[in-house]
DNA sequence: CAGTATCCGACATGATACTG
DNA sequence: CAGTATCATGTCGGATACTG
């Protein structure tokens, strides 16, 4: 019995996109890259920077993104205490090509609204034959 | 009295990138898109080919992938009935640029897995000064 | 085949209060 | 200043059943 090809899934590459994108795709996680990105920070410097961003998702993010080796933390013994977050060599190799995205999504944005503009409108844009 | 100079909040560009990836950045769109890049495909075609996709997922990811300009749906009316999809142009302009992140993911998971499994194993890598 | 409808649990996020 | 702890809520996603 003759069975057809094997089923075209996915190759392992994709899956790791997602994968990082599970890690680095929540609402926080790339809007602290590109604020560590321009400059080293402390912790209110960025909750500042960060607008809406609550002080429990930036500490969670914070701890997320340091767990992935993309941001190193560095802790004064002073009073007040002084916590200063930078990006890794890894986080800066990895904003670059985050950057990349941002690029697409500056050029193409308009378009993507437009088409949700059509959408809501009830022009649903499909093809029927 | 002077202040000093404004916070220096995120550019607009930054925002841009978030809203994208809280557009496709959810748990199956990026796959989605990966795998209609290859070729455009059926609806059980895909749901066989993304491994783990339920029904109900697939539906909602691409309604929202249609909504956005992203993906292009054509229904043959027959019986029974046969529905494909395929990416936009404007799909496919992005799916280049998912694919660079692809390959900064590909080149870089092995780090970061081993940060994850530094911290993990309690050495905490932020420096005490 | 290609969906829709409904229910439900898990997790992400926000608000608030407290601490060294 | 830089967190931690706790509670409340809303959304995401899976399972299941039904339909043109």
């Amino acid at each position: 019995m003759v069975v057809t090809a094997p089923a075209n899934k996915l190759s392992p590459s994709c899956r790791k996109i997602s994968q990082l994108l599970s890690r680095i795709g929540d609402k926080w996680s790339v809007l602290v890259i590109m604020t560590l990105l321009r400059k080293p920070s402390r912790f209110n410097e960025l909750k500042r920077d960060i607008d809406g961003i609550s002080q429990r998702m930036l500490t969670l993010t914070l701890r997320n993104l340091e767990r992935d080796g993309l941001v190193k933390r560095t802790v004064t013994a002073s009073i007040p205490p002084r916590v200063d977050y930078e990006l890794t060599k890894l986080g800066g190799s990895l904003s670059a090509s985050v950057q990349a995205l941002g690029g697409w999504a500056f050029e193409h944005f308009e378009e993507i609204d437009a088409a949700q503009a059509r959408w809501d409108a009830g022009e649903r844009a499909d093809v029927r034959v």
